[in-house]
DNA sequence: TTGTAAGCGTTATCAT
DNA sequence: ATGATAACGCTTACAA
């Protein structure tokens, strides 16, 4: 209950100086390397604050110095594996340059406008990370308000200029599908994900440009919406079936949850992949390697990384690569007919 | 380059009191809900806070209060998917009480105890959270002089009282053992993992109090170390072979990704799981599922909620469990030979 | 090169 | 029920 804290509380500044006899200005200079003090003036210090065990205060640093070094990230809910990667990679970078991350889901029920917003308010961060699937203009527009560079991971917001670390959907697609059509594929079935998605849209297209580079004629009943999820992938299996005895020759998930779902109830009715139906999915999740599906790799932690890396740029007023777009890269494995063995192989994109 | 910013400067308190024509004290009152202020005047800067889009400056209130409404976490560069979870846990449990969880992840060659050291001595957090594996009891007491409550996630420390979130291991084990000994294999192979961990050490007793009950004679020569990887576990598949040419016939990993790495060495083989050989893993992270290894499941987001709900209970002095230890459940799938088809049962523990 | 002192935006203790 | 005002621990002009 009622515990005797013996407060011992921390050093501060002025029980630096006073050890030192220095004013805290020129304390203050040493911590934060302001330079114009003395070799011996700094050494002086050091061994005060070491003597002492002192750590700078955060909270009087912000308010005196109005910045933070933190940087806020909210996230949607979403499939643990893949933002687990991307957090990784944001407080990566945020920790090389001494920042920190302030997480904030929108668990459940929440709205993920309203937490940003808040967060922005707050006035404890340097700069927001988004992973933005639901906000729109409006919200940027909002958020511009606080004066706090916001980033998006993801996509782009369409008819405005905001950071943005993204992610080449169209080539990823396309490098599959080409795969495929080179496998001798020519009916290749897409199980396309939620096509209100902007990731679904952007990788139709490179479907498509696939095609037109194959000389294979488009066809759009070929391409199945679902939802993103493994249930998604077997349920758009189970819908193919209704119209046809015999599976695809070929399928090309827009994720790996959905080719998953697809690749279990294909097996479920004795098909077999690849030597039936050839799968290729999209993301390279954990599983994808352990169920050696081939997969288009998407560089998860380096977009966390470079969302990092873009706000501490706009923080310190440096320039930077305002729309950042990474590559992704075609990952062969068992599931695409290529290779037999657990081997794989990586296709430079 | 050079953003002509429009610093559009958020709203304070002082802003709120010449709005309303009161003293910054009633206004912090209505705030902070300190009571002792006429319905009226509540109203009248609820009004005024609504207008200015007020939103409290946390650094000042931090720096005034004492309190950040912030909770620490540290980790150790571990498996992704596994602490992905955790996280979640925890800042859902946060978000419930208006906390904030800030992450700090000790990535390559950064000592994680540095790290916590520091955290707590900016005095930006009002608990740690530590996923705790090579810190030890002198750690603790440094810790200690900062007066700010640690919670461990993961193990205790011997002979000191401080409050953790553990994980029943030794009755996962036993759960785990039994269910093969149940299945009449008498000679189980335990590929152990790293056995300086806590985790492995107090599993490994799990294993023996179940063969004790099981009366079957335990022998020390079936225990492999390993790391705890894929690799640890193809590796010690492959030792195994250079002492016979038949596999054992049922082997229980100390986690998933040992299980993983063992089936594929085995498979590499020719030996067919579970037909050959039985195998149970540790943890059910997600490729668990897919791969129907049987294994004992480790509540994790649970796990994370616990411990930022304990964080939150310390620092409002309120009465909690210290000590908590979470229930595991032994997961049946096809791994085991239980199973034939993908479904799945769950053991209660 | 170093020191002085005025904030930064709150909270909280006194008065009133 | 409300108002002054002193912290909180630091940064940063401005002086010296």
């Amino acid at each position: 209950m009622s515990e005797e804290s013996a407060k011992i509380s921390r050093a501060t500044l002025s029980d630096v100086c006073r050890h030192t006899g220095l004013s805290t200005a020129t304390v203050s200079r040493v911590i934060n390397q302001t330079g114009n003090v003395k070799a011996a003036t700094v050494k002086k210090v050091m061994d005060a604050i070491a003597q002492l065990g002192y750590v700078p205060n955060h909270a009087a640093r912000a308010l005196a110095g109005q910045r933070n070094k933190m940087i806020g990230v909210v996230f949607p809910e979403i499939s643990t594996g893949f933002w687990a990667e991307i957090l990784k990679g944001l407080d990566a970078e945020a920790d090389d340059h001494q920042y920190h991350i302030l997480t904030a889901f929108s668990h459940g029920g929440q709205d993920e406008r309203e937490l940003a917003l808040r967060l922005l308010g707050e006035g404890r961060i340097d700069a927001l990370v988004v992973m933005n699937l639901r906000l729109g203009k409006d919200f940027m527009q909002q958020a511009g308000r606080f004066n706090i560079p916001v980033i998006l991971i993801d996509r782009p917001i369409a008819g405005l200029e905001t950071a943005s670390v993204t992610l080449d959907n169209v080539t990823g697609a396309c490098q599959a599908m080409t795969h495929l059509y080179e496998h001798g594929y020519e009916q290749v079935v897409i199980l396309a994900g939620d096509l209100e998605t902007y990731d679904a849209r952007q990788r139709l297209m490179g479907c498509k440009k696939a095609a037109k580079a194959a000389k294979v004629a488009w066809d759009d009943r070929l391409v199945v919406a679902s939802s993103f999820t493994e249930e998604g992938g077997s349920r758009a299996i189970d819908t193919w079936f209704k119209q046809s005895v015999k599976p695809p020759r070929a399928i090309f998930c827009f994720n790996d949850n959905i080719a998953i779902g697809a690749m279990n109830a294909l097996e479920k009715r004795g098909f077999a992949v690849p030597d039936d139906v050839a799968v290729i999915g999209f993301d390279d999740i954990d599983s994808a390697r352990h169920l050696k599906l081939t997969t288009v790799h998407v560089p998860v932690l380096e977009m966390g990384r470079a969302a990092a890396n873009a706000a501490i740029q706009v923080i310190s007023n440096q320039a930077f690569n305002k729309q950042q777009v990474l590559p992704t890269q075609l990952v062969l494995r068992r599931s695409c007919g290529c290779l037999v063995e657990a081997e794989q192989k990586v296709c430079a994109g």
